[in-house]
DNA sequence: TATAATATATCATCATATGATATAAATGTA
DNA sequence: TACATTTATATCATATGATGATATATTATA
């Protein structure tokens, strides 16, 4: 049977958060609050992106809803092809930091 | 005399890869050029991206027109304010990078 | 019992990105 | 010289992404 999937080639800030935080299951509330604390308050994620970012990655495949007995809140973690996607983001952000890098040593610019 | 303009706090990929790119005085179409290089084809700014992200980096001080002779070629650099936004968003990403890096080894899952 | 915190969800709007298209000059080549 | 390609800038319409505001219900706490 078919699976129709939206795909996610590259992520923005709000998803690639989001998988980095689903590494662990957690539901949406808790995503939210995880993020605030691990960015010591620099990166908030509201209500709003939180659960609209969520659907797109659940029709992705980059996450998946994990039972646990709570009606209340829906659990979920970053799925195999999310941790790849998440390993490629990684390395691209990596990218992006070191052709910087460059050009302020090429400029004689310091970074810090 | 007001001077308006538009505040761009964080930047994305685009804006990024243009302000890092005119470190060094460019024109447009090389500066498209450029970034094709600099990431071996792998990020690649169209001219609708272009002209329009230059315009508003325009706006926001981030670059500026540097005065050359040619009169079919427009040349911009990035500012002072162009340098300093980017240095606080090479750390943004260095910071990302090391977020991810810190669950990654939680987990036990290698990024290599 | 009133208030705050937890938890999920959608709507309308704004910002951003980009394919397609247009225009024109300069350069290369047949 | 004629033709194609590359250089160079620009805009339109559309698609995508982000988010403030709002709504609703449950649970914990003062």
């Amino acid at each position: 049977m078919a699976r129709y999937t939206t795909e996610m080639e590259e992520l923005t800030d709000t998803p690639f958060y989001i998988l980095v935080s689903l590494m662990e299951a957690k539901h949406g509330y808790f995503i939210m609050k995880s993020i605030e604390t691990m960015t010591n308050g620099n990166f908030i994620v509201g209500p709003a992106s939180m659960y609209t970012t969520i659907q797109k990655l659940l029709s992705a495949e980059l996450i998946e809803l994990v039972d646990e007995g709570d009606r209340r809140k829906k659990t979920y973690i970053t799925t195999k092809k999310g941790v790849q996607l998440l390993k490629k983001e990684v390395k691209r952000r990596q990218e992006m930091v070191r052709h910087a890098e460059k050009m302020f040593k090429e400029k004689g610019e310091p970074l810090a």
